[in-house]
DNA sequence: CACATTAGAGAACAAACGGAGAACGGGCAA
DNA sequence: TTGCCCGTTCTCCGTTTGTTCTCTAATGTG
């Protein structure tokens, strides 16, 4: 990992640790193995670290924990297919690979998709664009989703769980929000980076 | 390395055994580890190496760290700094890499720039965004180029020859297109590529 | 000797780092 | 519902560090 300040690389070390063994510390009890009494002061640390790429898995917000960096060295995603608002994700037969940065790629396994149409257009993504999505069924609040309705139609839309009621935001402000049954919609993977060729 | 003094030859070779190991040192250490007292004598001699070839790799501006070329130089392009609309490009000198997939890389000479500011939202480059960059100095009508005005400022817009003028269009409604004598103008790369984290 | 070149010391400055602490809000358990 | 835990964001402050500057001493060079 690049640039990290002695701090940053200290606390990277910790987590590394620890991250095997136990449960993942809090803010908390890492700034007690390392001297602090600040939460806010390691909190800072931690954004610069996921700044300079590393990624945290969090149950569901709380404690620290690592998705091991170092799993995929390999340079290339698959790529699926394309995905367009409200269509079945249409495979690309011949199985296409395509380089992506590390500092694109999720921490679990992942691929790529090409997107097709507007649907996304205020989020900045275009037709035509790559993203990349990490494999994974749960979502959380805000994520950028691929999600499949009624086993039918897959979408690129913002996730919001809403009680019992999945909320999938387009960003185009020419189509709405649609609300399901938590129950008919199946999260297939979450966007965590984005490519564009002009 | 041509044409090095004992003392940057001492230099040298402390950072290259320091190098590989721990931390990179700041100046005040390797003051010490070399018997110097002063800060600014040693930064000189640093000054001097850097004429000499020699580049750094620092954290954020601190710690003397040789650029390491474990990086692919193949895969990774230079990250020379941050561009926002009508401000020069603020270089970051410590010069980061970045790996860039071959699809979004130009023919010629290219670099990274990172995106700050909203003005090409339109277009799909929000703030953060890293944006490819061929180095060219003449562009296509339509093409996304770096455009430096009077030796100035550096912009991203999208270019429009309008027959001795300029226009730079810049993606969000909130600003106007600005007209140009095209000698006012200078085209300091086109955009070719995107990408984005999430 | 006059003059240029070089190495170093040290002061001064701006930016980045490292940390403290308060406040807010969401989730969870009693 | 209430209170607690925890992550997040914010402001504020001292320290560290890179950079630039001036000044001094040593060393050539004509």
């Amino acid at each position: 990992m690049l640039g990290l300040s002695r701090r940053q690389a200290e606390i990277l070390a910790f987590l590394r640790e620890r991250d095997a063994t136990e449960h993942a510390p809090t803010l908390d009890e890492v700034c007690a193995a390392l001297g602090l009494r600040s939460r806010g002061s390691l909190h800072k640390h931690v954004r610069a670290l996921q700044a300079a790429g590393l990624v945290r898995a969090g149950v569901n917000g709380r404690g620290l924990q690592l998705c091991d960096p170092d799993a995929d060295p390999e340079d290339t995603l698959p790529v699926l297919g394309r995905i367009a608002a409200g269509q079945p994700i249409e495979a690309i037969d011949q199985q296409q690979h395509l380089a992506v940065p590390s500092i694109l790629r999720g921490r679990g396994q992942s691929y790529v998709l090409q997107v097709d149409g507007d649907s996304m257009i205020d989020e900045g993504i275009l037709d035509g664009d790559w993203v990349v999505v990490e494999h994974r069924d749960v979502a959380r609040n805000g994520e950028l989703v691929v999600a499949l309705v009624d086993d039918e139609n897959a979408t690129l839309k913002r996730f919001q769980l809403d009680g019992v009621e999945v909320v999938l935001h387009p960003a185009n402000a020419a189509y709405e929000p649609q609300r399901y049954p938590a129950d008919r919609v199946q999260i297939q993977g979450v966007v965590v980076g984005q490519m564009r060729r002009y």
